[in-house]
This record gives structure tokens, sequence and C-alpha cells, in this order.
RNA sequence: GCCCGCGUGGUGGAAUGGUAGACACUGGAGACUUAAAAUCUCUUGGCCGUAUGGCCGUGCCGGUUCGAGUCCGGCCGCGGGCACCA
């Protein structure tokens, strides 16, 4: 019988089904195990990386069920953002409609991976049902105190006269209209994230199961920190301004200040601008350019002298000049600093180049002859634990670490009224306003004379018109004839909708618990919340290691707040898994015009350790490049599977690479995964027709067996797929040479089938069927490993000296180690190495190692 | 610029501080075959050597340790994120 996946396939896909395998209903009596991937967006092919990002789920997903777990597995789409709109721009459709149209053909090309999800969850965020529920969401966190209106600066592009987002934004210039982007102040909704800083950043401590990268990520981002805030007094005042507040995180370089500088939307600056046009054309020329913080920082540090004077809160005879200066941010701390060139490099840049002084405050302990930043090094920056020399300390003793000097400063200038130490964070609220029209609407109405009105919840959704044109730039809500126009749901008179939309993020903060109950006519139910949150399990890519998760981790906090989710389903997800991407050679060549040229992997042939045309003509190979249409190096999975079958796209991108880490797609790796289906499948065939009595090769199979259980079963536990499918290989191999009976074999070959059956499993039904297996493989229980099958009498020991390997003894498991050191003494390379002499030390690590050093 | 990762044969990678290169790909040799495909067997880090074997080797430089791919410090390269891409 040969191996033919497409029958296979499509046999026991329709056999799940029927059978209701993978729908998942609240049931008490067993222990319940949630595993989610992050939903993809509907950009309408699959890639293949969500294979394997899905293909890891369905693994654990499909193992807990056979440990006895009630599973809930589901898939859903992120279906709002911005390429529906820019596929309408492009082509004239319309946002809907190629959203929808997208999800269904990503559907139908998910489907034949046979993945155990449960369909009958799957939604889509821009299902009005879904957003609004959003809505209602948003109406209770407003009422609840967890949103808040405030001005947030947008790109702007003037020739387009509308927001772009920052990936919009190319070299500060708009992608389409080629302007300069200005920065624009609007008003906008947020969420009050930063009241929860604190709890976020403390509650990372809990969460065991997520990777410390991450958590360090998010603390970093977080960004706590303890400084001094105190104000300069201005020499001359300026209207009513006569001080400037300033926050440091290093008080105790006071006297090594030589400026102050100001953002260029610092009050003053504003002020200072008015009758000052040199300086409102420095502060304009400021205000181009994107919004990010990359470009902020990556920006030409320039800086105006505003001619005004601070005194030092320490000694009033001395008077610093005030800079506005382009790499002060309004949004952090209070938009302005002092400047200490000897211990910031971009201080100290900005002192050289406007000819300000540079002091040091502390020096290193020990002198290593590197030049002082007075005598033109560099700036000097230790690490705030390392123990300095202060030579213009204020605080403290002389020598301390720079930790133990800021606490004293902030001590001394509260003791002396110069200011008070305050803890702050670099996490800003959270700007949920989209000036966009394919979002969920912010459920709010504006009226003349009740101001800004949440709608009804009986209104609820909000429901965007289909009738709109994406032929001008902006938001089509805006100039919608009728859409706006709504009743005010306080007094009733004609009022006007909200046309602003919500981040996507929105969406993706919630879309977990709505899985558990996604058609219940209030954002969660309860009962359904508080049975199956949180997730166990949640896999996805390092490029939401900060916003999604951190967004997602405050809303379910405001989701419990709001009564929408149980007080455990703070923190929704237990487990965390990041895996990495799925990468492809670039094939290139040089045109004529001597731009590269990307040739599709079917159109270059292999040989001789390089690649060539069919023409000849070598090309040049760039190894495990991320995929990307434009490089022509994007792998098709629907192909894949069309070719070799779904169980071998599943058992490729599994195996070779760690889950976490990027993995190369080779077409001769995919042929190999599907040559070890078809043999696997081959052996399986041979053992059901086989008849051989039981001997002595029965037991060794049966140990291999049960080492096998062990190996797989840990490697699956632990995300080691790879390692658990080279144990697969090696058990493939134990079983095809086997001697052993028929009746051993069979054993042996269905519980192969079993650890492979997360993997692979159609082929693993297959067998399963083939060899007279009880009901579906996918509810069989796990096998389990006989301890007693396990046991190994003897161990070998390599023996090094001095370090490196030179034998081998092979020595009862239980030896005790003086017997151990006797046998390695009298090991023949020993002697010859110890030439009569005693050995200076010898190490003995039991059931490890033994070291002889001499 | 800032934060976080990663770097091991021709290739993907394995290795609780304890035999570096498991497993797989590619290449090479062979068996089977009229032939090819398929399948099976052996071999495949570099250098020296007929061989027993020896030396070198985990991006680079240094350190800790009996012992470092693994821990520490410093560099180099690549990737992710930087709040309106999702």
């Amino acid at each position: 019988m040969p191996y033919t996946p497409s029958e296979i396939e499509a046999k026991w896909q329709a056999a799940w089904d029927k059978a209701g395998t993978f729908k998942a209903v609240r049931d008490t009596s067993k222990p319940k195990y949630y595993v989610l991937e992050m939903f993809p967006y509907p950009s309408g092919r699959i890639h293949i990386g969500h294979v394997r990002n899905y293909t890891m789920g369905d693994v654990i997903a499909r193992y807990k069920l056979s440990t006895g777990h009630n599973v809930l597995h589901p898939m859903g789409f992120d279906a709002f953002g911005m390429p529906a709109e820019n596929a309408a721009m492009a082509s004239g459709g319309h946002p809907k409609d190629w959203t929808y149209n997208n999800i269904d053909d990503m559907v139908a090309q998910m489907k034949p991976l046979g993945l155990g999800i449960d369909w009958s969850r799957m939604f889509a965020t821009c299902d009005p049902e879904y957003y609004g529920q959003q809505q209602a969401l948003f109406i209770d966190m407003l009422d609840a105190g967890l949103i808040d209106r405030k001005n947030a600066t947008v790109n702007w592009d003037p020739v387009d006269m509308t927001v772009l987002a920052n990936e919009q934004v190319i070299d500060g210039k708009g992608w389409r209209s080629g302007a300069e982007v200005e920065r624009k102040d609007l008003t906008q909704w947020f969420f009050k994230i930063s009241d929860y800083a604190d709890e976020l950043l403390e509650a990372l401590d809990g969460l065991d199961d997520w990777p410390a990268k991450v958590k360090l990520m998010q603390e970093n981002w977080i960004g706590k920190s303890r400084g001094l805030q105190f104000a300069f007094s201005l020499v001359e005042g300026v209207g009513s301004h006569d001080r400037i507040e300033v926050y440091t995180t290093r008080p105790d370089t006071l006297l090594g200040a030589s400026f102050v500088g100001i953002s260029p939307d610092h009050p003053l600056a504003r002020a200072l601008e008015q009758d000052n046009p040199e300086l409102a054309a420095f502060n304009a020329e400021c205000r181009k350019g994107g919004t990010t913080e990359e470009a902020l920082e990556k920006a030409e540090k320039k800086g105006f002298d505003t001619g005004l004077r601070v005194r030092h809160p320490f000694d009033t005879s001395w008077e610093l000049p005030v800079y506005v200066a382009n790499f002060i941010l309004m949004d952090y701390g209070t938009g302005a600093i002092f400047g200490v060139p000897a211990h910031d490099q971009r201080d100290l840049d900005f002192a050289r180049k406007y000819d300000l002084p540079v002091i040091s405050t502390y020096a290193p302990a020990t002198d290593d002859g590197t030049a002082m930043p007075e005598d033109g090094g560099a700036a000097y920056v230790p690490p705030k634990t390392e123990t300095v020399i202060y030579v213009r300390g204020f605080a403290g003793e002389t020598e301390q670490t720079g930790a133990a000097a800021i606490d004293a400063a902030i001590d001394f200038c509260e003791a002396n009224g110069v200011g008070q130490g305050v803890t702050k964070y670099r996490l800003r609220d959270w700007g949920l306003s989209r000036q966009r029209y394919w979002g969920a609407p912010i459920p709010v109405v504006h009226c003349d004379d009740c101001g800004v009105v949440p709608e009804k919840k009986e209104n609820l959704p909000v429901e965007l018109p289909y009738d709109v044109s994406f032929d001008i730039p902006g938001n089509p809500l805006d100039r919608h004839p009728t859409w706006r126009n709504t009743p005010c749901p306080a007094c009733g008179k004609g009022a006007l909708r909200e046309t602003d939309t919500m981040d996507t993020f929105v969406d993706s903060s919630w879309y977990f618990a709505r899985f558990t109950s996604p058609h219940a006519d209030t954002p969660t139910d309860p009962e359904d919340a508080a049975y199956w949150m949180n997730v166990d399990q949640y896999i996805g890519g390092i490029e939401h290691a900060i916003l999604h998760l951190l967004y997602s981790r405050f809303f379910a906090r405001a989701m419990h707040k709001t009564g929408h989710l149980p007080a455990s389903a703070i923190e929704p997800f237990d487990a965390l898994f990041t895996q990495g991407m799925v990468t492809h050679a670039i094939y290139k060549t040089t045109g004529t015009d001597g731009r590269p040229v990307y040739h599709y992997p079917e159109a270059v042939e292999l040989r001789d350790g390089g690649g060539f045309l069919k023409d000849g003509t070598q090309v040049d190979i760039v190894p495990s490049a991320k995929m990307s249409k434009s490089k022509n190096n994007v792998v098709d999975p629907v192909a894949i599977i069309e070719q070799y079958g779904a169980d071998t796209a599943r058992w490729f991108v599994l195996s070779d690479s760690p889950p976490e880490r990027d993995v190369e797609w080779t077409a001769s790796g995919a042929e190999a995964a599907y040559k070890h289906l078809a043999r696997v499948h081959r052996i399986a065939s041979d053992i059901a027709a086989g008849d051989v009595a039981a001997n002595d090769a029965d037991e060794a199979l049966l140990r291999d067996m049960h080492k096998a259980i062990v190996d797989v079963t840990n490697g699956v536990e632990s995300f080691g797929f790879n390692a658990a499918i080279a144990k697969l290989y090696g058990f493939t191999a134990t079983l095809a040479k086997s001697k052993a009976g028929s009746s051993a074999k069979r054993e042996a070959m269905k519980t192969l089938a079993q650890l492979m059956s997360p993997m692979t499993p159609h082929l693993a039904e297959d067998i399963w069927a083939m060899l007279g297996g009880e009901g579906l493989i996918a509810n069989a229980p796990w096998p389990k490993a006989d301890d007693a099958m396990l046991v190994e009498d003897t161990v070998t020991l390599p023996i090094q000296i001095n370090g490196k390997r030179r034998s081998e003894i092979a020595v009862p498991k239980d030896m005790p180690k003086d017997e151990v050191e006797k046998l390695a003494l009298a090991d023949e390379a020993v002697i010859k190495a110890l030439d009569g002499g005693a050995p200076k030390k010898l190490i003995v690590v039991p059931g490890r190692i033994v070291n002889v050093v001499i």
C-alpha cells in the first residue's frame, strides 16, 4: 500500500469532523487546557510561518487532548487595519469585501493542514458582533475612569491633509505625497495604562512561564526610575514663567551641569517663539519629520540658545544658559533637563558643538589613563553599581557607587528644600484614536449642549457604513453625508458621531477572552470565561514581545475592573512561547541597470555548491533571509501540501530547527521529510503483514520504545519539537532494523504512531487503523513509559586528562566514587600519561565524567 | 541612537558547566536494476598520518574553572522592537 497523503489526509479530516474531536465544550469533570496561537492578519495567503506557528500550537493541543485534557484551540482573524484600505485605494474594492474574501481564502488554505481547531468558534475582529462588544467594553471602561481624552502628537501630511502611520513616513516624508511630514497635536482618546505601570511591572515577577527576555523588554519599556524633580529659577522671567521644572535620574551630577535644555514643545519654548521669529523657525524645523522615538534619536542633535539664564540651585551666582534642544521629549519627565556633558555622551556632543563647559563630578576609582571628558575624552558613564570617586559630590561619601550617591543626593536635596525624590515611568498612556475608516468606531457622540457623550449600549454596535469611497486621502467617515448624524444619547438633540476608529491593538487585546464564548451578547460569558481562562499556552512571534502583550495584560485588568473577567484572569497568558521565523534563501543576479534581480527558487538549479539559472548564469545566494514577496523567496504552503501533503509540511517545519529560532525552508528538506513519512508508512505496512514469532530481540526493541516515549514526551512538553523528531528518526531506524517478533513490533509501531500523532496526525491515524488500534488515535491515551524498562546497568564514563578526552571506561551505574577512581587510574591512557607520577587532582563526577589533572 | 536576542562542519542544527558536531540535508562510494527512479548499506569538521593516533576547532579578544559552545568582561556581525505595520 503506497503512501498517498491526499487520500489519507482528506479521509481523517472528515473522520475528526464527524466525531467532533476538536469541538470544545465546557466540562468540569476534566482539566481544561487552552492553547492559542496569535491570530493572523487576513492578508489572503497563508504563509509558511503561519504553518509553523499553528502546527506548534496543534502539537500541544493534540498532546493535551491525549493526556486527558479538555482542550480549547480556536482560530480567528485580526481583520481591521490599514492594508484593507490600501488595497481599496490601489484597486478600488471595498475593505470589507477584500477582508472577508481573504478570510475565506485563508480558511480554505488552512483547513487542509488538519489542525485540531474548534472552527465553530471562529470570528473576525471586523464582525459587527465582535466590535460591538468591544464598543460596550469601551463604554464600561470610560465609566470606570480607565479612559482619558487629551492631546497627542501625530504625523501630519500637509499635502494630503491626513494623518500618517509611522510606516507611511519614509525618511521624514509622506509615502504618497512625498511632502515633508510635520508633527501635529490632535485631541485623542487614551487608555490610562500608565495608571497600571507599577502593577504591570510588579506582576512580571509572577509570569514564571514567560521567556525572561520578554519580561526584561517589558520591564525596560515600562521604565520605572527614581529621580529628583526640582526647578531652576530664571534670572529674568518670561511672562508667567519664572522657573523651569526638571527631572533627573542623576541628581548626583548636579554640580556638573553646564546648560538647561527644554523641548521645542515646552510651554516656555512656545511662549518665547511668539516674539522670536528665529526661535519659531527653529522650533518649526524641529517639528518636522516623523514622531517615532527612533527618528528623534537619530536626528542630528541641535540646540537654540534662548539667551535666557537660570540660577544653579546650590550657588545662585552660578548661571546656566537655556537652550531649546530637539532631542528633549515633551512626553517624558517635565520636558526639560539639565545637561551634564562629562557623564552623558549626547550632552558632551552638544557641549562641544555649542562650546559649553565640561565639568566632571566623578572619576574612575582607579585611573587607567583614559582621557577625562574635559580633556577631549569620551563621556564617563559607568554603571550605577560601580564605585567611583566624587570630585564634585555634595552628598554622601567621596567614594561610592552611583546608586548610593543618587540616593544621598535626593535625601540632601529634599532636606535642603531643593526638590523632591519622585518615581517616574517611561510608559505612556495608550492612544487609541485612529483617523481611519477600517476599524471599530469609537462609540461616542459629540453634542453641542452635552459635550462628549457615550453611545447607549442598546444602540450598539455602531456599525461602519458600507457606502464609502477611497478615492481621496483621509477618513471617509469624515465626509460621509449622513452616518455622522445621530441624536445625542443624553438630550436627544441632533449631534455628531465621533469619526475616529480604534487602534487595531484594541481588537487583539481581548480576542482570547472572546474565544471562550464567541457569540455571547456581552463581551464575555462569566461561566465560560471562568472555566476556560487563562490561556494555558500562548504562542506567537517575538515581534509582539512588548506592545501586544503589554496591552493585553492591561486590558485583562481593565476587563476585570469592569466585570468582564474574573480576578484570576488579570494575567491572561499563563505560559508564553515565542517562535522564530521561516526563512528562505534569496537568489539574485545583477540586472543591466545595476539593480538586483530576484529569481524564484523554481528557476534556480542547485549544483556544484552554487545556484544556476537555466541559461547557466550563476546566481548569488543569500541564505536565511526573511521571506518577502519583493525578493521572490516566499514559499507557498498550498503548493507544498499539494505536492507532499500536510503531514510533510508539518513535520518539516517542526524538525531541523528549535522552535524559538528561525528555520530555513529548503526544497531538499521538504523532500526528505516526505521520504521519511513514506518510509514510516511502508514499515507500518510491513509490520501489519508480518508474522514472526516472539524472540529475544523483543526486549531490546521494547526498551528502546520506552526510552522513545520518555524522550518524545519531554520534547513535546518543553517545546523541543526538533529534538523530539530527532528521537523519532532514531526510533524509526531501530524499529526498521529490529528482528523482534510481530507482536512486539506491532506494539512498537502503534506507539511510534502515537508519538508522531501530534506532528503528523493523518499518517498516525492511518497506521493506527492499519494495526487495529481502537477508535481514533487522536483520542487514544498518550503512551506511558514503564520505569522498569528504562533502567540501565552500566554507563560509559569518558576519562579526561587535563580536561581533554583521552579514554573511556564502562562501569556499573551506581559504582562508588573510590572504585571509579581506582579503575580510572588503572586505565592504560592514564598510566601512560602519568608516567609513574601521581595525579595532581582526580575529579570524578558519578555517572558523568572522570578528569585526571597532571 | 536606545532596549532585547542570536552567532557551532559545505547546510539546518544537537549538547543539566562534563565525550563538541546527536538527528537531518548535501556531497562521495557501493548494493539492487538491462537502465533510470525508488530503496538499502557505508562514508562525510579541518590539518598531519599507511595506521594506532596526534594537532586544531563553537564570530573575535581576554577572564573564571580540574573542565567553557554553555558563566563573566570587551569587541564585531546579524535579527526583533522603539508606542499609528500587524
